[in-house]
DNA sequence: ACAGCCATGTAACTTGTTACATGATTTT
DNA sequence: AAAATCATGTAACAAGTTACATGGCTGT
C-alpha cells in the first residue's frame, strides 16, 4: 500500500496531474524505485473508486487534474500517524527461504546462505561506494541520502544475520534440523471416499 | 514468490497434499507467517498451470497427492542457488513512507519517526522475550529461533536507522528537505488540445 | 449431539506491475 | 524528418490473501 498511500499524500499538497504525481513520487524517493507511469494513472483510478480522490479542472495545457477529498486526507493522517507494522502479514522473503532450506533434507542450507552473503555484502559495497556520491545541499539529495541509508542499514543487518545462522549451522550440522515430511496424523485402516466408491 | 517456491521446495521432497503442504510450510517457518488453507489449493493450481506441479495418485484416505515435474525440481535448484535480491524491485515501505512524509510541506517528519520509533522499539522488546521461550533441542525450535532472529536483527537495524534519520531531521529543520510541488516544465501560451476544441 | 479439526476446493478481490496504443510537443 | 519526451490511458496479469461452501472424521 506504499504506493497507494504514497500518490494521494503527495495529492494531498495540492491538486496535481499523473504524470507530475510520477515526477514527485520519483524525486521524493530519489529515484530509487522508479514508478512506471501506468501504475500512476491505475493507482489514480482505484483512489477515486475507494472515494479518496477525485478529478479536478483541467488547466490550459489540457492536463488532467486530480484532487483529494475529505477521506483521503483523513486517510493520508491515519497513514502518517500510524506505524509500518512490520510484525504478522509482511513476510521477509530471505528468512522464509532460509528456514525452508535449512530444514529440508534434500537442501544444502549452507551454500544458500554463502551465496547470499556474497550477494549481500556486494550490494553493501555498492551502497557504500553509492552513498559518497550525495550531493548534500539540495533537498532531493537529503532526501536520496536517507532511502540510502536505509538499504545500507537493513543490508549491514542482513550480513550479520547470515554470519549468525552460518554460525548455528556450523554448531549444528544440517541434520539436526532437517524436518522429514509427516503425515499429519496418520490413521490407518480410516475407510475414504475414493476408495468407499471404488468399492461400491 | 516466496510462498509460491517455498511450497515448491517442500513438494520436492516428496509427494505432498495440500493441507499436509500447510503443515509443512508452517513448522518451517515456526508458525511465523501462517498460512491459509486456501492459498495452498491456489498456489498448486497455479503450479499445475505452470507446468511445475501435477496431480499425482490419491492414497487410501482419499488424500489428493500432488508432485513435482522436472521444470519444477529445476525451479526449485534455481531458486536454491540464486540470491535474494533486494535491490531494485522490492520497496521498502518504511523508506517510502519516511522519505515522502520527509519532502511534504505538510508532514510532520519528526512525528513519523517519533510514532515508528517507539513502535519498532516496542516490536523489538516483544522479540527479545519472545526469543527467550525458544526450545533449544528441536529442529523446529532451531529453525523457528532462526526467524525470530532475522526479525531482531531487522528491527535493531530499523531502530538504528530511526535514530538516523532524526538526528538528521534535528540538523536539518524540515524546510531543507521540503519539496513544493513543480510543474513539470512550465510552457507558457503552449495551445493545448482542450483549450483549441474549445476555441473552435 | 455437537464442537472442532482435517481436507479440498472456488470465487472474489487487493496491490503492484508491465506492455501496449495513442497522440502532442520539443529537440536535434 | 526523426528521436525523444510529455501525457493519458487501457488491458492484462501476477502473487498474495480472504471468505465461503462442503464434507468426513474425532473426541467429548
Amino acid at each position: 500500500m506504499s504506493v497507494r498511500h504514497s500518490l494521494l499524500a503527495i495529492l494531498a499538497q495540492g491538486p496535481c496531474y499523473g504524470y507530475q504525481l510520477r515526477h514527485e513520487f520519483d524525486r521524493r524517493t530519489g529515484s530509487t524505485w522508479p514508478l512506471n507511469v501506468g501504475q500512476i494513472y491505475n493507482t489514480l483510478e482505484r483512489l477515486e473508486r475507494d472515494g479518496l480522490a477525485v478529478h479536478a479542472d483541467q488547466d490550459d495545457h489540457g492536463h488532467v487534474y486530480w484532487q483529494v477529498t475529505d477521506a483521503g486526507r483523513e486517510e493520508v493522517a491515519t497513514w502518517l500517524s500510524s506505524p509500518v507494522v512490520r510484525a504478522s502479514g509482511t513476510r521477509d522473503e530471505l528468512a522464509i527461504k532460509l528456514a525452508v532450506a535449512a530444514t529440508l533434507p534434500g537442501a544444502d542450507a549452507a551454500s544458500v546462505t554463502g551465496t547470499q552473503r556474497a550477494a549481500s555484502a556486494g550490494r553493501l559495497e555498492d551502497l557504500r561506494r553509492t552513498r559518497e556520491s550525495a550531493e548534500p545541499g539540495t533537498p532531493e539529495g537529503l532526501a536520496w541520502s536517507l532511502v540510502v541509508d536505509s538499504m545500507i542499514f537493513a543490508a549491514e543487518a542482513e550480513v550479520r544475520w547470515l554470519d549468525h545462522v552460518e554460525a548455528r549451522l556450523r554448531e549444528h550440522p544440517q541434520r539436526a534440523m532437517a524436518l522429514e515430511l509427516t503425515t499429519i496424523r496418520p490413521k490407518r485402516g480410516r475407510p475414504a471416499k475414493a476408495e468407499a466408491a471404488a468399492v461400491a
